[in-house]
DNA sequence: CTATTGATTGAACGTTCAATCAATGTCACC
DNA sequence: GGTGACATTGATTGAACGTTCAATCAATAG
């Protein structure tokens, strides 16, 4: 039927197109990475991007619907856990594990933040993810009986919000996963650890 | 002495065109603000810009140190509290205050934290001011005889900094006072507030 | 074998930007 | 009131960017 490729180029070009604009995003940041460097890094020509993708915006736009149907998956498979104060926890953990295997992208995002209003379509989108986790909080929280869920989800998403930004500045040498379980102990747990 | 200026153009020109480029920078980000876009808000020729500076990047720099030195003056001003568990909670409130002050460049520097790779000369000086909170963190909290210091501070200041994050993403709505007195409950109480 | 298709190329275009520089204006001093 | 030094201007430069497009290529269909 459809004459299919077949061509020196591997299998789906388009996953392969969005790889090399994650690396070379990530790598040089939105502005920084050219149309030239992304092609030259799926060793492909400049303008064979335009055949897959309106423009340069869009390539970021697709990155991040990848990953936002990444997250909503992992919300949704915790979302079953009857235990608030484990939901919780796996919550965090799983975010963490989310954060951690997709690296480059996080980098992304985390670098494209604050240019909302040169990147339009994003800001909006990047608003609503965040309005999502602060409200999961919040029922979760309130789950918990804590006495002001709203003020303490602010400062739950705050702190995992800037634990993964310090993690993704320094990958290599942050202390992940032994933050994160403090960080568990002292939301979930109510007792903040006053110790021997 | 000194041959001073004595132009038409402002006093000290050179703190007018910073003040310039900061609005700029933080209206547009830092590629966004172009030098005609600054010398515009400045209300100067482009070329002007070069006479005080080397170059864009200088503008930014000159920036940061503006900025650097006012918070290592607030850092000596809190270190003169003599009770730990209060000179944390100033620590705290007066980087906050210092956040809510100067939110155009905090925008600035959340919005270029990322882009490392490409503004060489700033990464090597935030990572310096980071660890120096981390370390102040460290030390504060082990007079405040916590177990495991370390990991707490990494905490603490990955809250602060996602706090003021999401404070300057929204600082119209953002509660950042209450979040702030309830991260100094936290980590200065040592109780979670289990409250009655 | 030939026609048709869609993927792919890479040179070229118009625009935009940081940076330069010759020209002009303004003061301080004599 | 003339002179030298510096502040300031804004047109200009050259490089780099995203994007376009005519040409090429590999593969299938008839």
């Amino acid at each position: 039927m459809s004459p299919r490729a077949a061509h020196p180029h591997p299998p789906d070009v388009r996953q392969h197109l969005l790889d090399a604009a994650l690396r070379a995003f990530a790598a040089h940041g939105y502005e920084g990475a050219t149309i030239k460097l992304i092609a030259a890094e799926a060793k492909v020509a400049p303008g064979l991007l335009y055949h897959y993708f309106a423009n340069k915006e869009a390539l970021l736009t697709a990155l991040f619907e990848r990953s936002g149907a990444l997250v909503a998956e992992a919300f949704i498979t915790v979302a079953g856990i009857a235990d608030p104060r484990e939901r919780l926890a796996e919550l965090l953990r799983v975010s963490a594990r989310i954060v951690r295997e997709n690296e480059d992208f996080w980098r992304i995002s985390y670098g494209v933040r604050f240019q909302g209003a040169v990147l339009a379509g994003l800001g909006a989108g990047i608003a609503a993810q965040s309005a999502a986790f602060h409200a999961t909080f919040v029922l979760l929280l309130t789950e918990l009986g804590r006495p002001d869920p709203v003020t303490e989800a602010w400062l739950l998403f705050a702190s995992l919000d800037g634990l993964f930004q310090h993690y993704i500045l320094a990958p290599d040498t942050y202390p992940l996963d032994a933050v994160v379980e403090l960080l568990i102990t002292r939301a979930g747990g109510g007792a903040a650890a006053e110790t021997p």
